[in-house]
RNA sequence: GGGGUUGUGGGGUAACUUGGUUAGCCUACCAGGAUGGGGUCCUGGUGAUCCCGGUUCAAAUCCGAGCAGCCCCA
């Protein structure tokens, strides 16, 4: 890989921009197996980050980890009808062991609903039981044929898939929202990703599921994207795998089951809305290693540059500050390097900065540089970064707000479609409606808002509205 | 599903039309030296024709099949 700079711009190309940069960053490389992607360690360490803070919420919101095999025999894959479905033209399967044909063929986990669930009918009995709250962080295969892109669509991919039973609906369904509000949070607090939280239509919903609540966003490329999902499965697996418990008042009832999931797509779409022609940024919030501090080396002086650098990176500990005194280097080739690897702030100090005891700091989000004293660098990095992580985020939201129009019809979505926006309509809901607006335009259902009152007639037929729904090309 | 197009060191490319050079260049990498506030310079070095088969005195180049990537259409 050529390590120079990031030569593609990303708004006339994008999706060259995109290649372009996470390789350059050092975030990933291609395996001899297409789809499946190394996570170098510039992008694990964001997954671990993304991890720590779901898990936290997670943890303080009762949830267990647990794990289960990787391996799903075909009968029990089988045992719901819709779910199998949705999934089976993407299972990977194993057939052999050696030379020898398996009895039964083991399915790669797609999604672990079968088997947990099975686990799951062998140990809830009594309403005492419940709710039982597990979840496990993994990764899972889902053999794709569309042309694979990192991070946004790989066959392999990690994440966590929580999987809980209730003893009521009303408790299911407020798990749901919780959880995708966790979601929510995770990409607008941590990621500076604004996302659009709502309820997906009955065609792009979960196979298997009542109803999924998903929280979605738009690409630079006007390709709107699903962040994460949080479905309510209502009884549909809890009935076909005999999850059954004899509640407090004697009678045996059916589980109430969710399943939601974030995985590492997020990373790419984070990339995706933040980067710039100089690189990746990665908000404060996301990356280890907030801070670069680069002393500027000439021959003389330099005993005494290392030496306040290295003070610096001891005050900024827990910052995880970088510091980068290679002597074989210089100081404009490691500008460029820390930039195109997206650390969010960096220091400078040379020999003038030395001699006015200050040092500089250089923003990665808007390049601004400002002079720092050097007693002051405590406070004012901690300061910095938050307006770092504030400013991608309102950036974002301005696009994705900006990008967002009504329609009346379908006409004007197809305008707004093709001028890679968002459209919002008044929605019936039917899935053969959705069926002719995809015909017509190009564009999905996204999801619909869940506290709008939709008016009128449907935007695309002319049945009686029930949702505020976002149209786009999608992902 | 149909059509097109491309595979050359780690990355990007030239040579292919009209078969014959020591497979050229940029970058990366390694060694040494000089530099040093936005991708610094000099010297030397390492490293490549996707796989299989055919044509030919001779194949990166032509032919066939395969594999892989990309683009367009359904």
């Amino acid at each position: 890989m050529d390590n120079k700079g990031v030569n593609a711009v990303k708004k006339e190309n994008f999706s060259e921009w995109y290649t372009q940069v996470i390789q350059k960053a050092d975030l990933i490389d291609y395996s001899e197996v297409s789809g499946c992607l190394i996570f170098k360690p510039g992008s694990y360490s964001i997954w671990e980050n993304i991890q720590s803070y779901l898990d936290g919420k997670f943890k303080k919101d009762g949830v267990k980890n647990a794990y289960f095999p990787l391996l799903i025999p075909e009968h029990l894959f089988k045992k719901e009808a819709e779910h199998v479905q949705g999934f089976a033209p993407e299972v990977a399967w194993v057939t052999h062991a050696g030379n020898t044909k398996l009895n039964e063929r083991l399915a790669i986990r797609p999604t672990s609903e079968t088997i947990m669930y099975d686990s799951y009918a062998k140990w809830i009995r009594s309403w005492k039981d419940l709710p039982l709250r597990y979840n496990q962080w993994c990764n899972v295969i889902r053999w794709e044929f569309k042309h694979p892109v990192p991070f946004l669509r790989t066959r392999e991919f990690l994440w966590q898939e929580g999987h809980s039973v209730f003893a009521t609906k009303k408790e299911a369904d407020k798990e749901a929202i919780r959880i995708l509000n966790f979601y929510a949070d995770c990409y607008e607090k941590i990621l500076a990703v604004p996302v659009l939280k709502g309820i997906k239509s009955k065609n792009e919903k979960f196979a298997g599921a009542d109803y999924s609540l998903s929280v979605e966003t738009l690409l630079p490329n006007g390709k709107a994207i699903q962040g994460a999902t949080s479905h309510n499965l209502g009884q549909n697996f809890s009935k076909a795998f005999g999850i059954k418990f004899l509640d407090i008042s004697e009678k045996n009832d059916y589980g109430w089951q969710n399943s939601w999931g974030f995985s590492t797509r997020s990373i790419g779409i984070m990339i995706a809305i933040h980067g710039d022609d100089k690189g990746i940024i990665l908000p404060p919030n996301v990356v280890l290693n907030k801070v670069v501090v680069v002393p500027i080396l000439f021959t003389k002086d330099k005993k005494e540059i290392v030496n306040v650098a290295n003070s610096i990176v001891k005050k900024l500990k827990k910052f995880n500050p970088l510091l980068d005194d290679r002597d074989d280097y210089s100081a404009g080739w490691k500008f460029n390097e820390w930039e195109m690897k997206g650390i969010p702030l960096r220091i400078e100090i040379g020999p003038k900065d030395l001699a006015s005891k200050q040092v500089v700091f250089v923003r990665r989000d808007n390049n601004e540089k400002i002079n720092v004293k050097i007693k002051d660098i405590g406070k004012e990095v901690p300061k910095v970064l938050n307006e770092i992580q504030e400013n991608l985020f309102l950036k974002a939201k301005k696009f994705l707000e900006g990008s967002i129009q009504k329609v009346q019809d379908i006409s004007e979505l197809k305008k707004v479609v093709n001028d890679n926006g968002i459209g919002k309509a008044n929605w019936c809901g039917s899935p053969s409606c959705e069926e002719n607006v995809k015909d017509k335009t190009g564009a999905k259902s996204l999801n619909s808002e869940f506290n709008s009152k939709a008016e009128g007639k449907c935007f695309a037929c002319n049945a009686k509205a029930e949702y505020v729904t976002y149209f786009g090309k999608s992902y």
